[in-house]
DNA sequence: AGAGTTCTGTACTGATCGGTACAATACACA
DNA sequence: TGTGTATTGTACCGATCAGTACAGAACTCT
């Protein structure tokens, strides 16, 4: 018994996620995220309260689309855990050889609001966490170090993790892609069970 | 024969540099940078031409102070450079324990205005590109990694590189320290030559 | 002391920022 | 076919943004 909105929310809300990924924070402005999202003002404010909430959310839907798929990769799909980190480097290459140079937005939220913010600061850990998390099993699904103890496995999945954030953070500031693909050669013979060298 | 100014324009670039490393681009508004510089808005842009110009000045700041040390301890001090790459990522740790969460300027502007400005994101990959190269002369001198090849030596200067990069990223986020502890943990006992187990 | 020159202080600019007020609108339901 | 209700569109808000205009001040040199 009133008026139905004019836009699905699930589909504002990953406009908003994609906006926030390419411009950042900041520099997604009102304007541009209203531009985007298709809507007015009103309609913004109306649904999704003001743009602090608007990015948390937007973090959420980033949470499932990317970081999840992300932990997907780690986690499933090979018997050998070395071989799904091999995997996850090596889709980064993937996307920034098709152009891709938007990083990953957790990555960006950590160097810029995260500092200064600490909802979105929360937020941030949680998911690193998360990443970190799926390294852990990973490794611990290696051959290779499987055999390792507990303590250096929990070390190195934090390692595995900033690297993994300072390849797609350096990628945002256009970073030539040898560079990327030198840092990921070194990082797959590091960790073992790549499958065959340097894919292409 | 013409009024002299009230400050020291060093100083002044000095106090800038440190605005915009803890603050970041978009964060440190004239009016912070103002109050931060001491003095008056004609002063700064009679000086400084502009916000950007004045950013890019820092950077060049940062570069003699922060990029520079940092590329000092890769190269110098000690015989190995395993250790000397050692120390550098050990002085990350020292930072962040007493209390430092402002990270890199230069990994911050890599995330951020680098993204966006191409004048920014050059100097950002030629003080990167500068860290890589220190990255590769100490592997260079290090008993545990001269023997490999030149293509080996670079990758993994490039991932080290991406490691720093991540870490400091991370730091800035207030990543908890044992995180930071764990991720140079694995680091150190990767690199090798480290001196001593786990400083403290 | 006066002229010439550069810097400083203040006041102001238009643009843009995030956010709000409110009337017009479009629907479901009675 | 009204009536209630939630959404939409528009017009606006004060605050802040980076940047500028210009008069007055402070110095050196003649």
């Amino acid at each position: 018994m009133a008026r139905p909105r004019k836009f699905d929310i699930e589909d504002a809300l990953n406009d908003a996620m994609n906006i926030f990924w390419q411009h950042g924070y900041d520099a997604a402005s009102l304007a541009v995220l209203l531009e985007g999202m298709g809507m007015t003002r009103s309609s913004l404010y109306q649904a999704f309260v003001d743009k602090k909430t608007l990015f948390l959310k937007a973090l959420d839907r980033y949470e499932v689309e990317a970081v999840d798929a992300a932990i997907a990769v780690l986690t499933t799909g090979s018997e050998d855990g070395a071989e799904r980190i091999d995997r996850l480097f090596c889709s980064v290459i993937e996307a920034v050889k098709n152009g891709d140079q938007r990083g990953c937005l957790l990555c960006s939220a950590a160097a810029g609001p995260a500092a200064v913010d600490p909802d979105i600061s929360e937020v941030v850990q949680r998911q690193l966490n998360k990443m970190s998390q799926a390294f852990y099993v990973a490794l611990t699904q290696s051959a290779a170090h499987a055999h390792t103890s507990e303590q250096e496995r929990g070390d190195m999945a934090e390692m595995l993790l900033s690297q993994y954030v300072g390849l797609r953070t350096m990628i945002r500031s256009k970073t030539r892609d040898e560079a990327v693909q030198k840092s990921v050669n070194a990082m797959r013979k590091f960790v073992g069970g790549g499958r065959s060298e340097v894919s292409a």
